[in-house]
DNA sequence: TAGATTGTTAATCGATTAACAATC
DNA sequence: TAGATTGTTAATCGATTAACAATC
């Protein structure tokens, strides 16, 4: 581990590894949740429990940010708190543009979570001249022609794409073309982006399906059993079969 | 790896890694789509890219299913869609109920991606009596009064939780209570359920904070610089700073 | 047979966890 | 000082990847 690292204490500012990143929300949550009942110092093993990790995990995430902890005594909330914020880049102000406003993309608009921690629904755009114009939380919908001068007027630099899959790719390249290099994807499709750009997923149908994986071992009797002979290999795709019966994953 | 394992071949049946569980339904996606061009068969090179990972995992994969491809000709893609289905427990229905019929709840509701590969949105339930009743994408919402009846009745499988994040634990229980052993969580809350009980968990904030993390490092002018002095430790939390403006992250 | 492509091996990498010395 | 709890080490585990023998 850590082979070529540089002069810097313990990981400090870069090499935060990703599982942690994804885990600091998690815990600023936690935080947050016990700030506003006045809390002022926690435990690792106190905030692991709150935050659904093991105290091991939590201590060694926390780590990497820095030495922020008292031995024997544990963690101040609100320096955390702050701490783990400026990690993130919470402490600035993130606008962002969702495209597609159909159920989800009106979902999202009217979403109070997005309005906290720094994110901010600067526009709300769509490809449908009926939906644009409409009022949509507080919010005019504007044409996805204007999109490339209110990315650049209003400084957008988080895309949310929740139009349907056939259209996401465009609208992704559009994006990417304005200068945006972070997209939240909804729609159920692989985007291809350059270099530099991150793309994030979120896709119902993909957690429904590993629940579903789940749930058959569960109730499965034999977990050997259920097979087709390994000699009906490609030659015969199952007559018929439920194969032909699974339609596209489709709309946001 | 694999010290303790039976008599099987390879991994069938059991013991597929959950990162592998994980992507089957992007290969299943990306095959269904081949399927529908019409396209008879597909090298692991080519469904790798559609599907967005290398053509070495996709094949460890594949491997962990059995043995569904042929040597220098690759794979049949009815065949494999079907194996992918079987192995993911889509060839049966899985009845799904929505609890939370706010903005949401209500886009899930009409989430055409619901509807396919086996699973049927079997019931919605909301809190408030004036949700309830409403009609709402062809079925009419039911009161939570009556979810332990609904899930028997019905034999819903999968709990959608969309309510308010302070009403989630409390719905997890009572879905837990009924027999449900499957939930997919919106609620930005950890849920605690017994185990046994799959709990997953979508969540919007937190994908964005991930996004902003890494936007936050590529604008980064000096990725060491912005910290504070090591001694200005726990005792002063940052004065005034940030950190008491972040509000909690609420409702879905 | 020659070319293509799978299935598997083995090396590497990253993440998790228990345990405990450091230290408040 | 005694008790509590962090920060870090080191062992383990699981996931990724390149490479290639097997084989169609």
């Amino acid at each position: 581990m850590a082979t070529g690292r540089t002069e810097r204490p313990a990981h400090r500012g870069r090499g935060i590894p990703e599982a942690t990143v994804a885990r600091l929300p998690l815990y600023l949550r936690a935080l947050s949740a016990l700030s506003e009942r006045g809390v002022p110092t926690v435990s690792s093993e106190e905030l692991a429990a709150a935050a659904g990790v093991n105290s091991a995990k939590l201590r060694k995430d926390l780590s990497y940010l820095g030495s922020y902890g008292t031995r024997g005594v544990g963690y101040d909330v609100e320096y955390l708190v702050y701490q783990i914020s400026r990690e993130l880049g919470l402490t600035q102000d993130w606008p962002v543009a969702i495209i597609g406003i159909g159920n989800l993309g009106h979902a999202l608009a009217n979403y109070g979570g997005f309005a906290s921690r720094g994110f901010r629904v600067a526009a709300l755009l769509d490809a449908d001249r009926a939906v644009a114009g409409q009022r949509i939380a507080g919010m005019v919908v504007r044409h996805m022609d204007d999109l490339e001068q209110i990315v650049r007027d209003d400084h957008v630099s988080i895309g949310v794409i929740t139009t349907p899959a056939p259209a996401a790719q465009g609208v992704c390249d559009r994006l990417v073309a304005a200068g945006i290099t972070s997209i939240l994807n909804f729609a159920p499709t692989v985007l291809s982006v350059p270099e530099g750009v991150d793309v994030r997923k979120v896709d119902l149908s993909i957690e429904l399906q590993i629940l579903a994986f789940h749930e058959q071992r569960k109730s499965a009797v034999d977990p050997a059993a259920p097979d087709l002979p390994a000699a009906a290999q490609p030659a015969a795709s199952p007559a018929g079969g439920p194969a032909g019966d699974l339609p596209e994953v489709m709309p946001a």
